[in-house]
DNA sequence: TTCATTTGTTTGATATATCAAATATATTTG
DNA sequence: CAAATATATTTGATATATCAAACAAATGAA
């Protein structure tokens, strides 16, 4: 029987448990999603979403929400527009933005997506209480607090 | 002034909490680095670390470690010898494999950073006790396994 | 109104992530 | 040993992250 390494410094961190966690969320995620045929990336759909509940914001509001850097939203929208999903055109007042609205497709990916999303959170979340939870957000809150400042 | 708007459904996500600690860490991080004039990213600097604290891994047990793809970890070695950090040889006995080793110059960012890097952990984790960071990577640790079956 | 500044967005360059396919060497099996 | 299989690594294609610089439109001040 195979006797297991200890473990490296590194794998002895929060952060690296931190980063592990997310990375296999996503991960999962991504799986889950493409298991069902649907065409779509994981950051393109928080953007997408992010769109369709709050629609007129800007994309600089869009990137703050999905906290990713400006050029990505650029970049991520441009995936969307390009894959389907998404139409953009001049926005009414201030012409240095753009009206982005789900296309149809977009819509049925939307719809698509809402129960798998839901799913993939409870199915990650299994066996936490919604105290841990709590918990759990408030560590990481004050994690970000501390690299914030 | 100004009254902040409510909590997005996704800000309300543990995801969302997870995935804003990491990047708010990785983003203090580095610019702690680049700071002091340090020419390397955290990727390259985990995997130059893990290189020097466990000579004669092959690049597949380094990413495992890393938690990196093999492909990642192709790219990040290449840019580690382009910047002087890393010395490339034929392994002994494995001509597949690579011998990995720390020029003068790795083991010099290597001596330089320890510290840092310890200062950036105890700074980011600021008014956490050992058992809130015990009770913290429990719970990670639920999610990734969640995650991962 | 004009000029300077601010704001929203894009672009370019480089680093990393992911997946699939290609390579090369080792190892196993018949 | 030869063929099949396994292992270590690389490469290609595409998506995202980051930072800086470029742009263009809006706004504010003189």
């Amino acid at each position: 029987m195979k006797t297991k390494a200890p473990l490296s410094e590194l794998e002895r961190t929060v952060f690296y448990a931190l980063d592990k966690t997310i990375k296999s969320y996503r991960q999962f995620a991504q799986r889950n999603i493409r298991e069902r045929q649907i065409d779509i990336t994981i950051d393109q759909w928080l953007t997408l979403k992010t769109i369709k509940d709050y629609p007129d914001l800007t994309q600089k509001e869009i990137a703050e929400i999905v906290f990713k850097d400006y050029a990505s939203v650029t970049r991520i929208i441009e995936l969307l527009v390009a894959g389907g999903y998404l139409k953009r055109s001049f926005h009414h007042t201030d012409r240095r933005r753009y009206k982005l609205e789900l296309t149809p497709q977009g819509e049925d990916v939307y719809k698509k997506l809402v129960p798998i999303v839901q799913q993939n959170r409870q199915t990650a979340l299994q066996g936490l209480s919604e105290n841990d939870i709590q918990q759990l957000k408030g560590l990481l809150q004050k994690i970000t607090d501390n690299c914030s400042k």
